[in-house]
DNA sequence: CGGGATCCCTTGAGATACTG
DNA sequence: CAGTATCTCAAGGGATCCCG
């Protein structure tokens, strides 16, 4: 399927349904860890991924479970241990996911440099507006 | 720079920064359709994105444009008329935000398929505690 | 037209404690 | 170890009104 304008817009919905699992950026983390660890079990996951609290982790996982995204795999043992990997749909995944990591890489110093500037002219101009409006207020 | 274990653990400050705005489903919406655009007017954009309200609109653009990726050019005419367009760097985000659009499209029935099957099942396997549970509580 | 400001409610998400 | 359940608080986000 070729994706023209007319097709890129029909598919807003589901970019829209999509957007909100790959969105979520512990849900990115997970794909992420999951494609360079291959099967990995829960606490490991945990430490991989920096401030993630274990309520998130476990629905993060669920929900990637649910989307046939990820698989789950219980050992019937003492202590218990079940594994996280990527299904066959998860591994198609790491494609887009790697691009859009390399990106952040890469443009992450740019960004951090825009916000910067802009944050120096908002300041700037909110002074500007200050000074104006105390110039109009000793006026009256 | 080559994209190595070690390099992407370090960037995972980076990647969940960026995340924190792409993963935004508002600020991807907003990318696309800008990326096929060209330069569109504010209302002209609201109405491209299903279900988007003034505020949230406004507030995505206003970080967009702090992130030096969206750019917003005032032409003090009355009425007035405010245009969006993508910087060079918000350019160089369509790739990515153009694959996983693509893979949207591609696996989103997938997906939908998934969830069903897991949904049947997780109701499946609470129907049947729900047996065990009466059948337990009838032998007391 | 393109927002800013406010109100208000829903959701997200951390902390904590308990279970198999 | 790998969760589930609950409680709590902050943030997200819609609706509305107003302004330049």
């Amino acid at each position: 399927m070729s994706l023209t304008d007319t097709s890129k817009s029909a598919n807003c919905n589901a970019m829209s349904d999509v957007l909100n699992r790959i969105g979520d950026k512990w849900s990115v983390m997970v794909v992420g860890i999951l494609s360079r660890s291959g099967t990995i079990r829960f606490n490991e996951l945990k430490r991989s991924i920096n401030g993630v609290s274990q309520r998130m982790l476990t629905l993060t996982l669920r929900n990637l479970e649910r989307d046939g995204l990820v698989t789950r795999t219980i050992y019937p043992e003492v202590p218990p241990r079940v594994e996280y990997g990527l299904t066959e749909l998860g591994k198609t995944l790491t494609g887009p996911i790697n691009a859009l990591w390399d990106w952040s890489a890469q443009h992450h110093g740019a960004i951090i440099d825009a916000r910067a500037v802009y944050d120096i002219r908002q300041t700037a101009i909110a002074d500007e507006d200050a000074s104006r409006k105390v110039a109009y207020a000793a006026r009256d």
